[in-house]
DNA sequence: ACGTTGACGGATT
DNA sequence: TAATCCGCCAACG
């Protein structure tokens, strides 16, 4: 897949995460492999920062399901995704149940550390 | 123009 | 198993 650089990085991320349906979630890292840029999971952060509010910013979380986002919105980002069904094992969302992963990806799938 | 930052991840030690 | 290091790259000061 031909790498694209500058701002076509963020229409790509945004539009990956706009696919993860609703009770599903997927790590920072599997959203920019899935968009085309394999271990730039930082940029993602920046595009949901970008974007913030009209994508489904709560479905994205750390490796492992573990929430990253602190205060109180990490707060509220799990009060959302349980909202929509998804269930936590402690402080990590149960990817086992919940972990999206794109069709594409399959090859790539690895199970959780 | 340059250095630092960021809701990270994975490999290495 | 935990601590540390390094790559990723746009935005910001």
């Amino acid at each position: 897949m031909k790498r694209q650089t500058n701002i076509g990085m963020f229409v790509a991320v945004r539009a990956t995460i706009r696919k993860i349906p609703r009770g599903k979630v997927a790590t920072y890292g599997d959203v920019a492999y899935a968009a085309g840029f394999p271990g730039a999971a930082r940029q993602v952060v920046w595009a949901l920062h970008g974007s913030g509010g009209l994508l489904p910013w709560q479905r994205v979380v750390g490796a492992g399901g573990k929430i990253l986002l602190p205060g109180v919105q990490g707060a509220e980002q799990r009060l959302l995704l349980q909202s929509e069904g998804v269930v936590f094992i402690g402080l990590r969302v149960d990817m086992k149940q919940h972990r999206y992963t794109w069709p594409m990806l399959r090859k790539k799938f690895r199970g959780i550390k």
